[in-house]
DNA sequence: GCTGAAAGCATCTCGAC
DNA sequence: GTCGAGATGCTTTCAGC
């Protein structure tokens, strides 16, 4: 059931027709799995290049003092331009995403990003990506 | 108003309250930004904790023979593990983001990945993640 | 490219199984 | 947890500007 609304906006009618249900219990069903948040919202998936943010990066952090407390996802929520932030196991304590509209933009980012949470930086950028955001297989 | 369109599951007629503009108005506009893949399409957003994927990790990947073609994304594109797929600039070449079950199954998918596409892996473990899929500020 | 109205459907609630 | 029917409201199309 959850394989199906992975097709996003699609009429809860349309949705019974493929499960077998009646409407009511589709409709019934999602608004369970939404208040149990299984569900987190809907959202359109959007082109980034065509929306201004062409580049993209993943940024690896580490505090430079390690003695600080780690209170990093706090200090950089502020910054829009971090699409994810995970914490990571590892070298590097997070791994953000980021999208940006040029290098430049990137450069700033990265300023910001070491000055708000006092670490260092290191980035990949990503040159392509031949496919994201796949649905996983349930 | 590809801002607006962040919302996902969204009314046209509230979006139409929204942005002042008439229902049929907002209709065409968001046909437009759907031909022109800007909004590539909608989905709904799924913890996958309790969907039964409570294990993210990023997975780099370097080909083992370097002379060889690289056609990595369609050997791998079968994985249905693999969430997203980015050519990178830097030591590795790819960088994926998968999600599994467990352990275990991030072990066997690391084989897979190797023996499909003729790489070497270097994972790293996501321990929890802070936030993620946050839109971008336009 | 925007508007407004009309026709067709989907959503959502409710009472019942 | 599921079903069916009814009121409400949204989507979609079309002619006109």
């Amino acid at each position: 059931m959850a394989l199906l609304a992975d097709d996003g906006r699609m009429s809860f009618t349309d949705l019974a027709k493929e499960t077998g249900l009646s409407v009511s219990a589709v409709h019934q069903r999602v608004r369970r799995l939404q208040k149990r948040g299984v569900i987190k919202g809907f959202t359109a998936q959007l082109d980034h290049g065509q929306v201004g943010l062409p580049l993209t990066a993943f940024v690896s952090i580490k505090p430079t003092d390690p003695a600080a407390p780690d209170d990093a996802p706090e200090r950089l929520a502020h910054l829009t331009a971090i699409e994810a932030c995970h914490s990571v196991a590892g070298d590097e304590s997070y791994i953000l995403k980021v999208r940006v509209a040029s290098p430049n933009e990137l450069e700033e980012l990265l300023q910001l990003i070491r000055a708000a949470a006092n670490v260092a930086t290191r980035t990949t950028v990503v040159l392509s990506t031949p496919w994201e955001g796949r649905r996983p297989r349930l």
